[in-house]
DNA sequence: CCACTCCTGCGT
DNA sequence: ACGCAGGAGTGG
């Protein structure tokens, strides 16, 4: 997925289509997600305002406003989790457009009268590891992202101790690590890498033989890699686009990720692989030798 | 800690 | 035919 500089790239190109816009009333492909839902579980929106895109990580929401079309009573607080997983596209479209396959959810956007704009939300994800989860009232979002540190594109100095500290007191390698999205949210598995390189550490390091000084390291390279990537409008590799349809031009950026036995863009060194939790790893071994 | 699961698609 | 893919959860 989209990790969080995608998810973020989503919300900010989002936002502006969607945010005073009012929802018609959604339909929901049969194939079930990774939380399965139907058209009657997003009824609630029909005739509700969009009021906020908001993210944490890489869970991202769509907040509603004012009442229902069916006259239930709306509560500020309603609205739908929206998580991409691997392969998905949170996208508005011209609704004359043709739908693509593995199109799962359609909501309208309509006029004060209810009549279509022309314009509809889509989301799409062929693999189905993604998921739009309703939630009613304000536990209802918090419930959603519980669990979730704090977002990586957000530290502030509390959160960055916080952040170093959990890593120095995990035995896990600290890639893998940098993975929990309770340590820090919104890092995925190319951010993990980059945040290793740039901090020149071997990703096997495991997190209790970090320094102090390296797990700050470690922490600045967190944040510097994603905000790079919000730079360069995230990471596409295959299936990432913002909520305009566009592709990202992160890739071209990256010191490691899906670079091996390239040269290592800092030191010429060919760039290896190797697998930790059945996942991939890219690192350079001569900027990231191993220390202690 | 690891192995395995949910899915589809693409490159070799 | 097989391995691999940006995520995340479960069960041993």
């Amino acid at each position: 997925m989209p990790e969080g500089p995608e998810v973020e790239t989503v919300r900010r190109t989002l936002a502006p289509l969607v945010t005073g816009a009012r929802l018609g009333v959604a339909t929901v492909s049969t194939l079930p997600l990774r939380t399965p839902i139907t058209g009657a579980d997003l009824a609630f929106l029909a005739g509700r305002v969009v009021s906020d895109v908001g993210r944490r990580g890489k869970t991202l929401w769509l907040r509603v406003g004012g009442d229902a079309d069916d006259g239930t009573a709306g509560d500020d607080h309603d609205g739908i989790v929206v998580r991409l997983g691997m392969t998905g596209q949170l996208t508005v479209t011209a609704t004359s457009l043709p739908v693509l396959p593995h199109t799962h959810v359609r909501v309208p956007l309509v006029d004060a009268r209810g009549v279509p704009t022309g314009t509809e939300l889509r989301f799409r994800d062929p693999r189905r590891f993604g998921e739009v989860v309703p939630f009613r009232g304000s536990a209802g979002l918090a419930g959603l992202c519980a669990g979730l540190g704090p977002d990586g594109l957000a530290l502030d100095d509390d959160d960055r101790a916080a952040v170093a500290g959990a890593l120095r007191q995990t035995a896990r390698a600290i890639k893998e690590a940098l993975l929990d999205q309770r340590v820090v949210a919104g890092v995925g598995n190319i951010y993990a890498a980059e945040a290793c390189f740039l901090a020149g550490l071997a990703p096997t390091r495991k997190g209790t033989s970090l320094t102090r000084a390296e797990a700050t390291r470690l922490v600045e390279g967190v944040e510097e890699t994603l905000a790079q990537g919000v730079l360069h409008r995230g990471t596409s590799f295959s299936d990432y686009v913002d909520a305009s349809g566009d592709i990202g031009d992160n890739a071209r950026h990256l010191f490691v990720f899906q670079r091996e036995g390239e040269p290592c863009r800092r030191c010429g060194t060919t760039i290896a692989r190797i697998v930790q939790g059945a996942r991939s790893t890219f690192w350079c071994p001569h900027c990231q030798r191993r220390r202690r």
